[in-house]
DNA sequence: TTACTAAATCTACGGTGTAGAATATAATCT
DNA sequence: AGATTATATTCTACACCGTAGATTTAGTAA
């Protein structure tokens, strides 16, 4: 390793661009808790400190990584009528998952920086106000409406990014977790997932999404009762 | 603090029990980040390695938190007709939300141990299955209608711990944040927000779980035709 | 009394984030 | 060109972290 000092001309300048693109392959590949200071230090050929030039902090890092992932996150432009919400919520979802699958490690300690997440995923979101506001709700619904929504991808990204009953394996983990309990216990679990056994469930996250935009659809024409 | 040695007989000995109590205050207290093996330890009076006699690692400590948490979670009994499956989802959902709200430095953690979560809460749990099942649903279907409910709600819990639009100072923020934007950009959203500008819009736990449970209805009598 | 056991402490190691000083190079000024 | 300044980097050090392993002490059983 050089010994101080700047860099010299030939060599390429470290850089925050090049320092977050090192950190989300490290958080990709080896997940969280792989990703420190020292560790990306080394894996950008750098003295730890010299991070500290381009990020005040670890936190900051974080925050960094949060907003390139999904401020990335693009909404496909609707093609058919302005006024189908249904369809430009579905796309604003599926494109939240999508991002939300490419980095599985990262997923779960969104929570830990919400305001980062906020800010990263605002711009994106306009589409989902204006899609309710399209379909002539008001502003109070238009606030929970998206909140509906937006709890449920979480919801369901958070499952995902865990691996929950997504594989095979996680199934038989399941049953084995059942039937290492007394038997009696859990009966309707039991019964349900017996019934599945050798059934692909996938995590049906089309299914949860329809059963919300026809929930919105119900409550909404509701209103008018 | 004493030399070393067995608790003389006077002394109540540290238990598991001791240490989650204490563990849990502090986090709830002052946060997830307070909580070091070091740090409990001065809380208990006691030298760091004690712990470790009642708990293998600090990870098998997070389990534990979280198990005496979300196992203490208490679904009541339903009163009325069982087959009245959207009364029993409710009463599942609302005592999630109250157990997550009483921890609210807890929640972000739990998607970090998603294998404890599904644990603690396995037996709460088989209320919902129990419910879907009277309802007459069909195995596959009733996966898919835990699925979304517990996405809501998980997505919900975290979104309320982490302040997310629940107290006005936050919707300041919001509106704070938009103006801080260049004119012109997300008009759907400024629109929304200058409307309920003086408004409570709490985070609406309620409206939410009632479009869940109206889209439920919606998609699975759509199956019969 | 003596031996044994169990629960606590003590010591130590390698890791963490990061503050502050030292250093070497490039850019700027004279 | 030579001196000066600015700055990106490394170096050093500190307080904290989780925890492995040895040690000490007090209660229990022979």
């Amino acid at each position: 390793m050089r010994r101080a000092g700047r860099p010299r001309s030939g060599e390429e300048p470290l850089t925050r661009e090049r320092i977050l693109e090192a950190a989300l392959s490290l958080v990709d590949a080896e997940g969280m808790e792989a990703l420190s200071m020292r560790r990306l230090a080394k894996e950008l050929g750098v003295d730890p400190m010299a991070i500290y030039h381009h990020v005040p902090n670890k936190r900051a890092l974080l925050w960094g990584l949060i907003g390139e992932v999904f401020s990335g996150m693009r909404v496909p432009e609707e093609r058919g009528d302005p006024a189908d919400w249904r369809e430009r919520v579905r796309a604003w979802a599926r494109a939240f998952r999508d991002v939300a699958r490419t980095h599985p490690k990262l997923v779960p300690h969104l929570a830990s920086y919400p305001e980062a997440a906020a800010e990263a995923t605002l711009e994106s979101t306009e589409e989902l106000y204006a899609a309710f506001e399209a379909a002539g709700m008001q502003p109070r619904e238009i606030v929970g409406a998206v909140g509906v929504v937006v709890d449920y991808v979480n919801g369901f990204a958070l499952a995902e990014a865990s691996g929950a009953l997504g594989e095979p394996d996680e199934q038989k983990e399941m049953i084995e977790m059942l039937d290492a309990r007394p038997p009696g216990e859990l009966p309707a679990m039991r019964r349900t997932f017996e019934a599945l056994a050798e059934e692909d469930l996938g995590t049906d996250f089309e299914f949860g999404l329809e059963v919300v935009l026809a929930g919105l659809e119900a409550v909404t024409e509701r209103r008018g009762e």
